[in-house]
RNA sequence: GGGCGCUUAGCUCAGCUGGUUCAGAGCGUCUGCCUUACAAGCAGAGGGUCGGGGGUUCGAAUCCCUCAGCGCCCACCA
């Protein structure tokens, strides 16, 4: 009938309207008059790709940001990459060690000069991905967590807070990652449960002549080289005899004290515990109490160093294995058990983590933690949903210093220079260059120094530590605080990322934000779930079952892959996604692909009359937008997306393509009157306003077609529908009319009769003109008589107390089927009025509920006892 | 060991401060239809004693207690 396909094909239409958006600079932002919406995006590793995390994320965010433009905002949504330390440092090193190059035979310069190749050739995939998506997002703003501005303003921050004292040196157990050789923060380590094994040693007690022996207890056998103590609870009883004695070290020989502390739990294996200050945060605080002399076993990749005498150059899980032969051998090892314990690994490469004691730089966090409590449990900040609420609270009642230092080379390096002082003892001069440096060294201290005599600190900064300048940096509020930008666009309007970085971006961000413009960085933040497949299985590369998410972009286009992530997607829920989802918005944009072809085909009549129908279909329509649109808006403002979006699908379904359109449907080859056009496709444009933020693509496709536009006017900018006070009589007419063609179409359907055969109905009383033509219509009725007593041989139903007769043809009703189903309905009533009459008759519920609900009880006793009265006629009839 | 959350139709979920329209939605299932926009569709139908038990109340999916199962976060018992 026209030239259009049946079937929307998304990846002719999706790249070009990308490319439209781009060329007429639609997504660009600049501050102006209008109130403005801001979104900065989590930044993605630089040289990572898409997964179905990403796609949630930004879709939510696309949604977010192209509503607000639409509501007239100034919507700004900035896009950027984070350099993301450890994780490239680790993939360069991969890809060097194919290439037969090990870091450590780098120097630092041609390290980065490699890293920096590797992010040129990577870098960016992912905001190229993020097109496909169909983000609207601001590309000439993009930035780069290590790009100029950003370090600049890195350095500054990091200076000022050593200035304030908020920042500090000093040695501490801290996190160590083997694998990367570099300290990870308290919050980078994942705790996993193991089976392991509980090795029971025996330490001899030196000098006693009845060569008895004290058993220790432990996990990590091959740490008995770094043993410098035996630690008993003084209250045990049991292990009184060992007080003031020393014991050997097994194997190794070494004589160590026997002290005594309370935090040893005497009920746990012998009461005995191995103090190894060295490798163990509790055995650490031990040494420092006890004055404790620490032995360090370990070199940087957890193999044993000197200090492991003949295990020297082992890993550490080899020795491990080793020495519990060696142990069982020398008659040392008491028993070995079964044993669960949790141990720690890195978040980042997976290998177990090793307490280490090491130099590293730390923030004071208490601080940060009192500025930024009360505005999140006030509310100042919302967090959707509010139970995170709490787990913010707690990690902020319980901070601990943030270990700000990674023995990393890509990264920004620590502003912190060494210099011999005229003693000759090493000091510490933060500035952020060499030659501010130098200049202040002179200036403090008056010695002659040259920058040769200072040498920086090799460290790199915590990634995060760029991160949670994110929202300030991206305006440039650091380097230039009082600028125009930051002032128009920060706070920002509503962060959307991950539970799972809710300490380590989001908490760390308020700080900043708190500590650098005096405010909050964004006002909301919306929690997502994690992505997972049906099943409920955290979506990973070893299992494989994380679909790409451009080849489902492919398969069933932007829009239709963004309605599924949406339609999974509840707030703050794990989303259990399934690609079903995908074919469901797919379907979708059929759906309204082809509801604009019907449109589109029609002929116009510029001189035929509106039908009763299309008059009632259009002004109830009306009413069913207004009350929609008040229903999205009020949905969205609660972030609760994806019922907003299921709120335009069945509006757009169910309303409009199966009531709507086919009550203004002229006949076949029929026109259409003016009128009734224009109102349509005012309706298809509201339609497609309402629906364009979540499906951006196939909604400016067609709005472009649905009239002549400007060049370069675009669906984006276009107002969102408004939200009226819908005409309730107007509503609840039609919800009496579907009433009616159900009944019809239930009879139809029980009795077996074609949709084409048209059928005569029947009416006890009367029916508006205006329902009569509805009905005869959409129920393909020839002819509704109004009578006043029903006719022998009618298939019967019911609307509200109203009654109808279908009839049927010769032999067409089974009398004894009727009469099950009207004594059925009848069964029901009576159940139900005896239900309503009890309550009625109870004085406690008729004197203790409020008026209006027992006024409904009564109205409800009333229709039941006027449906039954019917049902009864109706029975005997038969 | 602490804390938070979840359990409602086959699946995924909505049901706010207890009471018209409270037992719902989408998908799936079943039954008819290639009806002149759409079979990736149209029309119709079935499906849950709201995890178990107890309590408060005139009235509980909704409030309280308890049990069971699941999930997440935090925590230095070797």
């Amino acid at each position: 009938m026209n030239e259009l396909p049946t079937k929307y094909s998304p990846a002719e239409v999706e790249d070009r309207l990308y490319q439209f958006w781009m060329e007429h600079d639609l997504f660009a932002s600049k501050p102006d008059a209008r109130e403005p919406y801001t979104i900065v995006i989590p930044p993605p590793n630089v040289t990572g790709v898409l997964h179905m995390g990403h796609m949630l994320n930004n879709t939510i965010q696309d949604i977010l940001v192209r509503r607000a433009r639409m509501e007239g905002k100034n919507a700004l949504w900035v896009p950027g990459t984070d350099h993301a330390s450890i994780a490239t440092e680790t993939k360069v090193i991969a890809k060097l060690a194919d290439q037969g190059i090990k870091k450590t035979d780098l120097t630092r310069e041609e390290f980065l000069e490699h890293a920096w190749d590797w992010t040129r050739t990577h870098g960016g995939i992912i905001l190229q991905q993020l097109r496909k998506l169909g983000a609207s997002c601001d590309w000439h703003r993009t930035a780069f967590t290590m790009d100029e501005q950003r370090s600049e303003s890195v350095t500054k921050v990091f200076c000022d807070l050593y200035d304030k004292g908020l920042i500090y040196r000093g040695l501490r157990m801290v996190n160590w990652d083997p694998k990367n050789r570099t300290a990870i923060s308290d919050d980078e380590v994942n705790y996993v449960d193991e089976h392991s094994k509980l090795y029971y040693l025996r330490y001899y007690v030196a000098g006693d002549a009845e060569g008895r022996y004290a058993v220790v207890a432990t996990t990590r056998p091959e740490t008995i080289m770094g043993d410098t103590a035996m630690c008993i609870n003084p209250k045990d009883p049991k292990n009184e005899w060992l007080k003031g004695k020393k014991v050997i070290v097994p194997l190794v020989g070494r004589e160590i004290p026997v002290i005594e502390d309370r935090y040893v739990e005497m009920d746990f294996g012998t009461g005995c515990l191995k103090v190894t200050p060295a490798h163990d945060k509790n055995d650490y605080q031990l040494g420092k109490t006890h004055n404790l002399e620490t032995i360090d076993i370990f070199n940087e990749d957890a193999t044993l160093n000197e200090n492991g005498g003949q295990y020297a150059g082992m890993d550490r899980f080899a020795c491990r294995k080793q020495i519990a032969v060696d142990l069982q051998e020398a008659g040392l090892m008491e028993k070995v058990e079964d044993y669960n314990n949790k141990v720690g690994y890195s978040e980042r490469t997976k290998v177990v983590i090793e307490p280490r004691l090491s130099q590293q730089w730390f923030i004071r966090m208490k601080h940060f933690a009192d500025i930024s409590l009360s505005p999140v449990m006030e509310d100042l900040i919302r967090f959707v949903p509010e139970k995170y609420k709490t787990t913010y609270r707690l990690w902020l009642e319980n901070i601990q210093d943030w270990c700000i230092s990674r023995q990393l080379w890509w990264g920004h390096r620590i502003p912190a220079y060494y210099y011999a002082d005229a003693q000759g003892e090493q000091q510490i001069v933060v500035a952020p260059t060499l030659a501010d440096a130098l200049a202040k060294v002179r200036m403090e201290s008056g010695l002659e120094l040259t920058e040769a005599d200072l040498r920086q600190d090799e460290d790199a900064l915590d990634t995060w530590f760029s991160s949670w300048l994110w929202p300030i940096t991206l305006f440039n509020g650091i380097l230039d605080p009082d600028n125009e930008e930051l002032k128009y666009y920060y706070p920002t309007s509503t962060l959307v990322t991950g539970p799972d970085i809710i300490f380590f971006w989001v908490a760390r961000m308020i700080m900043a934000g708190y500590e650098y413009v005096g405010e909050m960085p964004f006002k909301n933040v919306y929690f997502t779930g994690i992505v997972r497949d049906k099943l409920g299985r955290k979506m990973s590369k070893s299992l494989g079952n994380s679909p790409d998410p451009l080849e489902l972009i492919a398969t069933y286009g932007a829009d239709g892959v963004r309605m599924g992530m949406m339609l999974a997607a509840p707030a703050g829920n794990d989303i259990m996604f399934d690609e079903k989802l995908c074919e469901q918005g797919r379907n979708f944009c059929n759906k309204i692909w082809n509801a604009f072809r019907l449109i589109k085909g029609w002929d116009v009549d510029e001189n035929a009359e509106q039908t009763e129908a299309a008059k009632v279909a259009t002004e109830w329509f009306v009413a069913k937008l207004d009350e929609t649109a008040a229903e999205v808006a009020d949905l969205l403002s609660k972030f609760r997306i994806s019922e907003a979006l299921m709120a335009i699908y069945k509006l757009f379904w169910d309303e409009f393509s199966s009531w709507y359109l086919e009550m203004v449907k002229p006949a076949y080859g029929s026109p259409i009157d003016g009128q009734t056009l224009r109102s349509t496709l005012g309706f298809f444009d509201s339609l497609l306003r309402l629906l364009h933020p979540f499906m951006p693509f196939i909604t400016e496709e067609l709005w472009q077609h649905l009239a002549d536009r400007r060049l370069g006017e675009s669906i984006m900018y276009a107002p969102v529908p408004q939200s009226g006070q819908p005409d309730e009589s107007v509503l609840s007419l039609m919800n009496h009319v579907k009433e009616v063609v159900n009944g019809v179409r239930g009879v139809r359907a029980q009795k077996q009769i074609a949709p084409k055969v048209a059928l005569e109905l029947q009416v006890i009383g009367t029916l508006p003109e205006a329902e009569i033509s509805v009905v005869k219509k959409l129920a393909n009725v020839s002819d509704v008589k109004c009578v006043d007593a029903k006719a022998q041989g009618v298939a019967v139903f019911m609307v509200d107390s109203l009654e109808f007769g279908v009839p049927m043809q010769a032999a067409g009703v089974d009398v004894e089927a009727e009469r099950a189903k009207l004594q059925k309905d009848l069964d029901y009533e009576r159940g139900f009025l005896a239900s309503v009459e009890k309550k009625l008759a109870n004085e406690k519920f008729v004197n203790g509920a409020p008026a209006a609900v027992v006024d409904a009880e009564r109205r409800k006793q009333a229709s039941a006892l006027q449906r039954i009265a019917a049902l009864e006629s109706s029975l005997s009839a038969l």
